[in-house]
RNA sequence: GUGGAUGUAGUUCAAUUGGCAGAGCACCGGAUUGUGGUUCCGGGCGUUGUGGGUUCAAGUCCCAUCUUCCACCCCA
């Protein structure tokens, strides 16, 4: 029997195992240099938190959430997102008691039962940001800032923000009204998924790709238009702290977000060279849903990436993110005095931290030294009865093929320091 | 969930109207038993994704199923 990954799913190989690294730890330095602390949740919930707070009509939770039970039937969750689960968490753990703000990321795989695309998958990795604690223009900034500045980091540039807002509960509900109605003049035009977004959720209609119903979008009217007052004054705010920043943006009044916890701003990152699933991060205010889940009304803002989607957007981009590590040198043994000494230094370099490579089952000097080379280890230890006898270690710049001899203790400091 | 494509060696791809399943790269071994990368020589019985069917004969035709990809949908 040949087993089979799971549909939706992908190894990641040791000939990417780097490049994630390198991406993940590039997340988290600029997390930690905007004062964000990693918190690391588990990757089940109760079935519930996803419910109240996705909302339960939401496509996430109707369709796409991987349920199951436990031994004592309780209803538990694979989480579809990351938000969620450190809301609950923050709130279990009264981190709200320890400071006013508290500033939060994640990394880690996020599962929804997805047909599965190019940049779609149904375990997927995630990273994310939550500022907890204030409803404050400048925070919306500083997270979008924050993900500006991993983009650049990485080298992107093909990269568009846009942003909108979608209010507060009260104007919120108060154009969904409008839009309803709106829509409702042209119900038999539009195409059946609209006909049903209609009843559930009047602004999917907006971002429809049918022609003719994209064609009515454009008279339809606009979120901007129903925002009171303090809505508009805060998504001004968050502007006008952008353009201190110097992010430049789009405003795009037809961004929707999929999740109902979304208050007033709400933005997306996108790259334009990536097809449908082109979105590689997005996120928003959300300011009821602490309390939704059982906390005090403490207002958030927060963002979620997705790092297959960024790291297709570096291929894309032909962006190098370095090289696949490899080893320092290549332990070369010949003769049986050779085998038993190299061993055991073998095994003292590898303890003091140099990445060594070995193969006891290459018996020709030639087959040892053609591994040295395919293993693409800079250098060659040779250790034959030669060097026994004098107690040196003949050291190999593969490179160029130049070599010197050199005392055994004096090993670790030449592959430091290079052959010059 | 809907529509359309795809699947042959580790990999990239071949295989005329159905007629013995092949090549490049990679990999392994060798070319006077301590010097790799170049060169030369040698090395592949692969459940042609899987299961059925048609046929004297199926990688090729038919059906089913799975995977991946593209778009929809959804989303980050």
């Amino acid at each position: 029997m040949q087993y089979k990954i799971p549909r939706g799913t992908f190894d990641i190989l040791p000939s990417d195992t780097w490049r994630w690294q390198v991406v993940i730890n590039a997340y988290r330095e600029v997390a930690c240099a905007y004062g964000y602390e990693e918190i690391v949740t588990p990757i089940f919930e109760q079935v519930e938190l996803f419910e109240r707070s996705s909302g339960e009509n939401s496509d996430i939770v109707q369709k796409e959430m991987y349920r199951f039970q436990d031994k004592k039937e309780r209803w538990l969750a694979l989480r579809p997102e990351g938000t969620a689960p450190v809301v609950r968490s923050y709130v279990e753990n009264h981190l709200d008691a320890q400071s006013r703000i508290t500033r939060l990321f994640y990394i880690g795989p996020m599962f929804r039962y997805d047909r599965p695309q190019a940049g779609r998958y149904r375990q997927f990795y995630q990273y994310g940001a939550e500022c907890i604690g204030s409803h404050h223009p400048y925070f919306d900034a500083e997270i979008i800032a924050m993900q500006s500045t991993f983009l650049t980091k990485l080298g992107l540039k093909d990269i568009i923000l846009e942003i909108n807002s979608v209010g507060c509960p009260e104007c919120s509900k108060e154009y969904d009204q409008a839009l309803s109605k709106y829509f409702d003049q042209y119900k038999d035009e539009l195409c059946p998924d609209c006909q049903n977004r209609l009843q559930t959720k009047p602004r999917r209609l907006l971002d429809c790709k049918v022609p003719h119903c994209k064609s009515l979008a454009v008279k339809a009217p606009l979120l901007t238009e129903y925002l009171d007052n303090d809505c508009k004054e805060h998504f001004s705010q968050v502007q006008n702290y952008l353009k201190m920043m110097d992010i430049s943006y789009q405003i795009n009044p037809r961004i929707v977000r999929g999740l109902d916890y979304y208050t007033h701003t709400a933005f997306e990152f996108l790259n334009m060279s990536l097809g449908a699933q082109n979105a590689i991060s997005g996120g928003g205010r959300y300011d009821g849903l602490i309390s939704q889940v059982g906390g005090k009304d403490i207002p958030a803002v927060g963002i979620a990436g997705g790092f297959e989607r960024l790291l297709l957007s570096l291929d894309q981009e032909k962006i190098s993110l370095g090289e696949r590590p490899t080893p320092i040198a290549y332990l070369v043994l010949a003769g049986e005095q050779a085998k038993e000494l190299g061993i055991k230094l073998l095994k003292d370099w590898r303890q003091a931290g140099f990445a060594i490579a070995h193969d006891p089952e290459k018996d020709s000097f030639k087959a040892q030294l053609k591994a040295a080379d395919n293993s693409q280890a800079r250098y060659a230890l040779i250790i034959g009865d030669d060097e026994i006898t004098q107690e040196i270690v003949t050291v190999k710049d593969l490179r160029h093929g130049e070599q010197k001899s050199c005392s055994i203790k004096d090993v670790a400091y030449l592959l430091l320091q290079g052959l010059e």
